[in-house]
DNA sequence: GGAACTTCTGAAACGTCTCTGAAGGCCCCG
DNA sequence: CGGGGCCTTCAGAGACGTTTCAGAAGTTCC
């Protein structure tokens, strides 16, 4: 593994509590590789991260760390996810809870569960897609500093994130879920160069073993719906990676 | 799956007391589950919420924390509902009362308890059935921001919620009771893309162990009703979810 | 008790998306 | 100017998500 991702909120945390200290999360897991890498990015957003093997031991950090939200693994070696998240409850007055979980398994169980503000991720996933619902989880529990968070902005293109819709001058762009994770990260990190193992790091799951290469497929996806026959906004940096940048260089 | 359980109310609340703070509601029932979901829930919707598990701790809570509202289990193992009730009314100027009750059990000597301004809700219910109840509650007991607030619009799409009618373009279109819980979900949420399992936490009840199969059949029948030869205003995105949208772009 | 309706299951058809492989273009360096 | 990387694009196969149909079970109403 590499050097956790870039990411606009390092700069300039979008998201802060109402004391202006940032936002807390518990990252429970019993996989050490998956809290480490987690806790590793949410760290560098600007997150203040402790992390947990099993329920016993998150209940304890949870109780002394007082989270604003959770990361749980829905399969603990010592408790069902179900158990954690009402002790959780009980213990902490508005916690935000994400669950991991493993596709096949137990989702109509957590159908239900999060019927509050709560959400789940399926495994394996992304790293983009866990940032993206904690994102989303605080800012519907009223965390959000601007109330426009989910509007990203780089020159005249435009993402609505809770809409999933992307224009261009104004103009829709209809893109498929993995052209519109990509293009969320590069608009997150704009006039910034991406390596194409960074973006592959955080677009797709963790557990892909395909190449670069995908990354290039999609990059000229991407140029093909939004940059043709205009300016271009993605720039291919040779040897390096990519940048989105408005076109004043 | 995915994504959390979004709401107008939550960014916005329809509804505020005559101090503008936000409404309180006591939840009583002795399963927890059912509290947890449901005070989850709510607390998102911008509620203050508070708990008790029977009717002697329900009292007491009431007492201290002077709810607007109160869902009351009918069946609770110390005291039956109409006990609870009764002291309720004593103890507390001018409370709304939502009864949950099984299908079958005491129909008729609830119906006649409600001639108040109470209502009743049997199980299993869905947990917009629930809201909805509890927002007409309050919004007859006077405590309504906006006149308006029962009557949803999307494009030339309307519904309005208590006369359970909707009409697109001036034109009546008759749901079943599903598709309407359906649609509502989807009017009170537009503009904003709503996952299959979030949908199913919402319109279906707590109970149902179906697959997401359902929340799509649904949609297929939404559309043939209300999209039917006119500018669609239901979109699907893949992988994700669905969004209701006027057609603007 | 039957008719109309609603709700849900299962299966098949369809379309789109994602990724692989291969060919060709571009850039930089020798 | 030629060669070797690196990058871009095309084409296609398979996987996956969505829509739709048909029908069974349950409900409501007359």
């Amino acid at each position: 593994m590499d050097t956790p991702g870039p990411e606009t909120s390092a700069a300039a945390p979008s998201l802060l509590r109402a004391d202006g200290t940032p936002p807390r999360v518990l990252v429970v897991d019993d996989e050490p590789d998956l809290t480490e890498v987690l806790s590793g990015v949410l760290r560098y957003e600007g997150w203040r991260v402790r992390t947990a093997a099993d329920g016993a031991s998150a209940l304890a950090v949870a109780r002394d760390f007082c989270p604003d939200a959770v990361v749980l693994d829905w399969m603990l070696p010592d408790m069902d996810g179900l158990r954690v998240l009402r002790e959780l409850r009980a213990a902490l007055e508005d916690v935000c809870v994400l669950f991991l979980t493993a596709r096949d398994a137990v989702e109509d169980r957590i159908a239900g569960i999060t019927a509050g503000g709560d959400d789940y991720v399926t495994k394996p996933f992304s790293l983009e897609e866990v940032l993206a619902r904690l994102r989303g989880l605080l800012r519907r529990a009223g965390m959000a500093r601007e109330p426009s968070a989910d509007r990203l902005v780089v020159g005249d293109l435009v993402m609505d994130e809770e809409a999933h819709e992307v224009t261009r001058g104004g103009e829709a762009i209809e893109l498929s879920k993995t052209e519109f994770e990509l293009l969320r990260f590069l608009m997150r990190n704009p006039r910034r160069v991406l390596s194409k193992a960074q973006i592959l790091d955080r677009v797709w799951s963790y557990d892909f073993g395909g190449q670069a290469h995908v990354v290039e497929l999609y990059i000229s996806y991407l140029r093909k719906k939004i940059d043709a026959g205009r300016p271009p906004l993605i720039r291919t940096v040779r040897g390096v990676g990519y940048v989105l940048k408005p076109d004043a260089q």
